[in-house]
DNA sequence: CTGGAAATGTTATAATGTATCAAACTTTCC
DNA sequence: GGAAAGTTTGATACATTATAACATTTCCAG
């Protein structure tokens, strides 16, 4: 539903975190899930930019807001957002980022920009039947998917092209 | 060059850790760098079975053999092995496993049983490809690729069919 | 030899993630 | 409404993974 927006470039980010907000009320809603204060300032947290956040980084803004917390609090949040599909952990980075395909079923594929740090989530139904078939050409039962490409963004490689 | 041995099954797995170090000898050979008892030991332990050894792992083992061993020591043994093409670290379990295409050039896909434990490492150039094409429909530029599918390997299905 | 580079030893600490149990809050059902 | 059951949060402590910093040793070229 959100019309992929461009992580790169300048672009009205918020709303990108509106939408993600009014999705994750609706997903909720629709799961009986309960999208709690902290759940949802979490999500928000993680939606403030389009670069993966730590844990430990999302734990230092909500006790600089005055919030009661400690580390349990944020992974408990970060674990029910991933359950919902509301969040994505990058294995690579220890770090997470709000998922732009929430409610979709979909298996990420994450381009992360080593030079500036943003992360644009794809789709590829190409790659992932390439993957797909590659497990079952081993009889192997692909249940879970990491996918996570390092590399240049495209403003980046115009910016530093000298490597 | 080592034909490829199937990790699930029981196999000569002393031919695999005999044909991991002689290549490792070799290529370090080749490349002027220096396999030093620690780093040929680390290297050992680590291809002491399919199943990814986390760097902990590998310190208890050489602390219990006597030697003189802190973090550091096993971390820059496995830097150093990374660096040569002679392990992958497994991002998703902190862990580190023998590469199976040591001197190929080559970018991973790792199957990782979530039952027995053990991986898999492939080469897909179809996956590869499907991946590479789809960076470059972003005009994003690939450099290091983290592909680890969690599942169950054959073996394991047969075992546990009902989940 | 000997001087510089590479590798290792040593200590301390940073960064990330969990276990555990008690307290508070929600929902359900009567 | 109110008690019981389930869920969420608070709080403390701890486990696991990884790195910083600096001293010492080893290796190798010249
Ligand atoms: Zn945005
Ligand atoms: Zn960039
Ligand atoms: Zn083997
Ligand atoms: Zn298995």
């Amino acid at each position: 539903m959100a019309s992929q927006a461009l992580p790169y470039r300048p672009h009205n980010h918020q709303a990108c975190v509106s939408q993600a907000l009014a999705d994750a009320r609706a997903i909720c809603r629709e799961q009986n899930a309960r999208l709690t204060p902290t759940r949802e300032r979490v999500l928000e947290l993680i939606w403030q930019s389009h670069k993966p956040l730590g844990a430990y980084d999302v734990l230092a803004e909500l006790t600089a807001e005055g919030q009661n917390a400690a580390p349990p609090t944020v992974y408990r949040a970060l674990d029910f957002l991933q359950q919902h599909g509301l969040v994505h952990r990058i294995a690579s980075l220890n770090a997470f980022i709000g998922c732009a395909h929430a409610g979709e079923h979909h298996t990420g594929m994450f381009l992360i920009c080593r030079n500036c740090g943003n992360v644009l989530e794809l789709t590829a139904p190409g790659v992932s039947g390439a993957i797909e078939g590659a497990a079952q050409a081993e009889n192997f039962r692909a249940e879970d998917v990491t996918l996570e490409i390092a590399g240049l963004c495209p403003r980046c490689q115009s910016e530093a092209p000298h490597d």
